[in-house]
DNA sequence: GTAAAATTTATGAACGTTCATTCTTTTTTT
DNA sequence: AAAAAAAGAATGAACGTTCATAAATTTTAC
C-alpha cells in the first residue's frame, strides 16, 4: 500500500518536473535527463511509468486538462439559468488560469503547437462537453447567438489564454475589475440583442 | 548584382524551409540539417546568413510578422471612420491568415511558446501600432469601450488564431459567412452600447 | 582579352554535446 | 531467498556548430 503511494508520488513528481521544465524552455527544454534529475529519479525510472517522452507529454496534457475541467465545472448547477452558469464557468476558468499559472500556460502552449497527438488533443477537448451542452441550451433559448461552438469558444474562452500570458509577463495585471470587463466583452460577443 | 540576388534567394529559401519544418514538427522538428537539406544548401551555409538557430527563428519571426502587418494595413485610409478602418484591418488579417496558412500558424505558434526572445517579440508587436492608435481614437470618440489594448486584442484579433487553427485541422470551415459572424462577435465584444 | 592570383562563397566532414532509450547491476521489498 | 523496483552507466543517433578545404567569382597584370 505504501508502495503504491510511492509509485503515485513518483509519477506525480515526474509530471510536475516536466510541466515546470516545459514552461521555461518548451518541449526541447524538458529533456528526460533533466526531468529525472528534478524528480529525483534515474532517467531509466521514467520508463517504468511512461513508455516514451511523447507518452509522458501526452499524459501530462490529459492530467492537466482534466484538472482544468474539474475546476471549470465546480459548483456548476444545471438548474440555474444559462447565463448564470456560463458566468460561473467563465470565472472558474479564469481563477484556474490565475491560480495555476504553470498548468494554464502549459495548456496554451500545447494547444498551439504540434507537440500533442491529435488523438490526445481530442480526448482533452471532450472534458469540456458540459460547456458545449450549455451553449446549445443557450442557443435554443435564444439567449446566445446561433454560432458553432468553435466561434463561441474562440471569442469567450480562448481570449483568456492571451490575457493570462500577458499577465504572466507582467504586461497586464488581471485584477478583479479587469476580469469583470473581460467577462463583459466575452458575453457581449455571443449574447443575443 | 546577380550575386546579391542569389544571396537573397538563399536566405529566403532557408527561412521558407524553417517555416515549413516548424509548422509540421515545432522547433524540434526544424533541425539545422533538415533546414539545410530542404533549402538545398550545406548546413554550414546557414551560418553565413544567421549566427545561430535562435537567430534564424527570430529573423523568421520578424520577417513573417512584418509581412503580416503589411497585409493588415493594406488600403488602410485614416480619413475613414474608426469602425470602417477596424473592419478593413480585421478582414485584411483574416485574409492573410487564410491565404498564408503556414505563416499564420507559425506566428500563433511563436506567440504562445518561449521560443522567441522577448526583445524580438516586442519588436514584432510594434508593427501593430497603427491598430492601437485606431483603438485609442475609437475610445476617445466613445465608439469603443474604454479598455486596455490587451483586452481589445484578446477579444477581436486573438480569436482569429484559434479559428484559423481549427480551420487548418479541417474542423471548422471559415467561409465568407462565418467570417462575417466572427467579425460581428469581435465588434460586439468591444463596441459601446 | 586572357590567364593567373586573390578573394569571396560554399561545402562536407567532423567536433563535442546532448538526446531518448536500453541494459546490466544493485538495492529494496516481499 | 526470490522477486520487484530502481539505479547508473552505456548505447547509437542526432543535435547545433565549426573548420579546413574546394569551388566560384572578382581582381589584377599583361
Amino acid at each position: 500500500m505504501a508502495q503504491l503511494q510511492k509509485s503515485i508520488d513518483k509519477r506525480t513528481a515526474l509530471l510536475k518536473a516536466t510541466l515546470s521544465l516545459m514552461n521555461n524552455g518548451g518541449i526541447q527544454g524538458a529533456s528526460m535527463a533533466k526531468v529525472a534529475k528534478i524528480a529525483n529519479v534515474s532517467p531509466a525510472t521514467i520508463y517504468l511509468f511512461f513508455e516514451s517522452k511523447q507518452d509522458l507529454v501526452n499524459q501530462l496534457y490529459l492530467d492537466v486538462k482534466t484538472s482544468f475541467a474539474q475546476a471549470a465545472f465546480k459548483e456548476y448547477d444545471p438548474s440555474q439559468p444559462v447565463k448564470v452558469n456560463f458566468e460561473q464557468i467563465w470565472f472558474n476558468m479564469a481563477k484556474f488560469k490565475l491560480d495555476q499559472k504553470e498548468e494554464a500556460s502549459f495548456l496554451s502552449q500545447c494547444d498551439n503547437t504540434p507537440m500533442i497527438d491529435e488523438v490526445t488533443r481530442q480526448q482533452g477537448l471532450q472534458h469540456l462537453t458540459p460547456l458545449f451542452d450549455l451553449w446549445a441550451q443557450g442557443i435554443q433559448q435564444g439567449i446566445i447567438k446561433n454560432m458553432s461552438p468553435y466561434l463561441l469558444y474562440a471569442f469567450t474562452i480562448y481570449p483568456m489564454d492571451f490575457l493570462m500570458n500577458m499577465n504572466c509577463k507582467g504586461l497586464c495585471h488581471l485584477d478583479e475589475k479587469l476580469q469583470q470587463k473581460a467577462f463583459q466583452a466575452a458575453w457581449d460577443s455571443i449574447k443575443v440583442g
